[in-house]
DNA sequence: TATTGTTATACTCTATAACTATA
DNA sequence: TATAGTTATAGAGTATAACAATA
């Protein structure tokens, strides 16, 4: 059972992910964030507003789930429930300038490497992009 | 800033591990564990009993949140506090035979690889096994 | 004085079911 | 009938501060 590459490779990603924690928290303690409130921003696009339940899929989480953070996001400035024109049982949501800017805040300190990933040698990185590229396409 | 190949591997790690979330906590309900509880089971050894605060600092969480996984994890029938011979202030965690069991189990269902890392090519599998052993040393 | 573990408090996230207003 | 979003409820994790027992 451990002769499998893939497998032992999953388990350090989840090592690599795991040792991350603190730093995610960090980063988005200092913006306020709590960490569903920031998924919920990476998924919102600024220029396609989009219903709850687009969101609720997005975040892999139950519409109920949604009011919650929605609501949370909405005191905070960052988005705005708007009546969708077709269909008056849904709500749109509008990403703030506000939140535009947060949102652009938490993409940067989510998409910083952590050290071991960032100490990687040029040729090192370029190949485990492209191998996730391929993997991920 | 686009054009890091560290950066970029590492938003599509982020998007592999999200996009696993249900599967994990699929399998984590099939056992009847949430999340903390699963992992606080991980970090402890079965051979080698600790005190709670070493397990918090296994977390990466204060001490205040393990009385409670502790607690969840003693009712469970998984887990005892003893206390211990030299220091009267700590409490021991020994891991029970049920406990010891629940942690294989645990231990397969993370390291199940996802999808899209499993269908890899024997040899991509090896390549990024192999960075990441080197990454991570 | 410092440390271990607990308690208290308040907030966030999760899952489920029941509810409303629309369709 | 079915769907979008909300509400209600109960459990779980988080951060912080205060606390008792022990060192």
């Amino acid at each position: 059972m451990s002769g499998n590459a893939a497998q032992e490779a999953w388990v350090l990603l989840t090592e690599l992910f795991f040792a991350d924690k603190p730093r995610r928290a960090a980063a988005l303690a200092e913006l306020g964030l709590a960490p569903m409130q920031a998924g919920a921003l990476q998924v919102l696009d600024p220029e396609r507003p989009m219903p709850m339940s687009a969101l609720a899929q997005g975040l892999l989480c139950d519409n109920s789930n949604v009011t919650g953070i929605v609501d949370r996001l909405e005191a905070a400035g960052l988005v705005q429930r708007r009546p969708d024109e077709h269909d008056r049982r849904v709500k749109t949501l509008v990403v703030t300038p506000k939140g535009a800017e947060v949102r652009a805040q938490v993409g940067e300190a989510m998409a910083t490497p952590p050290p071991a990933l960032a100490a990687l040698p040029a040729t090192d990185a370029r190949v485990l992009r492209d191998l996730l590229r391929r993997a991920l396409g």
